[in-house]
DNA sequence: TTTACTGCAAACATTTTGCAGATGT
DNA sequence: ACATCTGCAAAATGTTTGCAGTAAA
């Protein structure tokens, strides 16, 4: 199953209509291997179908981000942009800025570290965000990706 | 040295008037032990001083981070604040949810982990950004702090 | 006297909202 | 019929900018 599937599925499980233009901005956001900001998504799905409004766009983006379907990350310029993920595990997210691709990074062994400092400073941790930013190998090396 | 005063040093070092605006900006800061948005600041500014634009305080809180004196941080609700903090080294932060302290978190073992993610994803990490949400202890026990 | 700083208001960018009409169930 | 969804335009936010005046070097 693809990954526009799967997004129009969250939506039909939690309840909400698969409309043509959910489905639309299912598709846009599936397409996307990275990164994307609202307005871009309105300026694509425009190019595809004539009708589509702004705020269409925010609260389908609101949907998907409340069945965390996608995220909502912040750039370190501050812009907001969104992320596709998986739904199903805590994560985090590592950015590329060339390219603006973006891939899932496991919490792993950043949990234990978030409990040291919960014990260590006495707060009781209720969420935590890593977020990462570098270049990706394709955009660091050229066309092979190979670290020299 | 107070806050205060290392704030103002800290523009005066990298060759800015230490205006009484940004002296009065340097005060608010230090005077928040936690996370603090631009609109905050100017409300608290005008009550003090009755002059003081919003683009002062902008710009002013620009500078300061521009000199790594504060730093602006994403809320889990989207909206920015900005949090005082340590110029010299790489480091996180952890805001209580409750009152909206803030702590400087070590980078540490972090490092590692990073390194490991670069590793193993093959990307060149440029910047990482750890943000902890949480209840100070002295939110969540009341007065003492002390957890049962 | 030359440059840095400031307030103001306007410009801008981004996101939200109210509402009448269209669409899906 | 009924609730949900949609586009539009207006409003609410949040931030930046142009500029003329003020203060500092």
């Amino acid at each position: 199953m693809d990954q526009t599937a799967r997004i129009i599925q969250a939506l039909e499980r939690a309840g909400y209509q698969p409309t043509p233009n959910r489905r639309l901005v299912a598709r846009l956001v599936a397409a996307t291997g990275g990164h994307f900001t609202a307005a871009e998504l309105l300026e694509r799905g425009r190019r595809e179908r004539v009708k589509i409004g702004r705020a269409t766009i925010f609260r389908a983006l609101d949907l998907l981000t409340s069945l965390r379907v996608v995220e909502r990350l912040d750039l370190p310029t501050g812009a907001h942009a969104y992320v596709v993920c998986d739904p199903d595990e805590h994560h985090h997210h590592l950015v590329c800025s060339g390219c603006g691709r973006s891939e899932d990074v496991a919490d792993g062994e950043l949990a234990e570290l978030v409990a040291e400092i919960a014990g260590r400073s006495g707060y009781r941790i209720e969420a935590h965000r890593l977020e990462l930013f570098g270049i990706c190998p394709s955009c660091a090396g050229g066309a092979s990706g190979a670290l020299s």
